[in-house]
DNA sequence: TCGAGTGTACTATGTATAATAGGACACACA
DNA sequence: TGTGTGTCCTATTATACATAGTACACTCGA
């Protein structure tokens, strides 16, 4: 799965996510590592300082570990709702989001089943 | 209500946001004239051109008319569903963003709930 | 017809962000 | 000691956002 421009994020947010992602899948288990930098930079056709924003990123969110010279190894997860902040702010883009959504036409049964089915895919 | 940094969108998108929400809730009507771009940008503290270009965008998106030398009108809403790309890209955007809220904690229900609630004060 | 108000188009400027490139340094570990 | 690791720094390129100023074409009432 590489890193296009779905969405039109900026690539170390799409690793971002991605990480996150499989963190929440179950793909990515608290202490599994990740590929280095450098390693992950040929993966995905990028610059290592990019992918190197994107794990300082996921270190500031407290969602991976950096060990310096060694690797960068993902954290347990926090059950509890963390920074409720980052949760206002969330909601505020959800529902700026739905707001187009609605006017789409879209009912509120149709996103309500989106929203059911991504959070069975992702146990 | 001023036209702030909510949510970090730039201006004409906040712009772009706006009216469709005026719209969704029955504030703007169809037939309802909007603000002069000039008009507008005074209203706002912008440029006309930043208000020209959210209305260039609204008339892209068949959200407005436009009748040259005399100003923007709002068009009849799509009740059926209309572009499918647009709705498969919002849809993309909304699953994104659920895996970062779901990332912080927050359970389906609660999700739901907001959804519920945005539908409810749209009406 | 005239003029005020309207949307539109164009160029230029400044700022910020994204991404790349290349180089250098400090750390861990076999 | 050497390899792989994360980190930091500067420079460059490209793009988006927003502003500013100017100009043009259109509508409509006086």
């Amino acid at each position: 799965m590489p890193v296009s421009d779905q969405s039109g994020l900026p690539y170390y947010e799409q690793l971002v996510l991605r990480v996150k992602q499989q963190i929440v899948r179950g793909i990515l288990r608290p202490g599994d590592r990740l590929p280095s930098v450098r390693e992950m930079a040929r993966q995905e056709q990028l610059n290592p300082n990019t992918v190197s924003k994107a794990y300082k990123q996921l270190e500031t969110q407290n969602v991976i570990r950096t060990v310096h010279g060694k690797g960068t190894y993902v954290r347990e997860t926090n059950d509890a709702v963390a920074d409720t902040a980052q949760v206002v702010a969330s909601k505020q883009r959800l529902l700026s989001l739905l707001t187009e959504i609605r006017y789409l036409g879209v009912p509120a049964d149709e996103v309500i089943e989106w929203i059911k089915t991504a959070y069975e895919e992702a146990d």
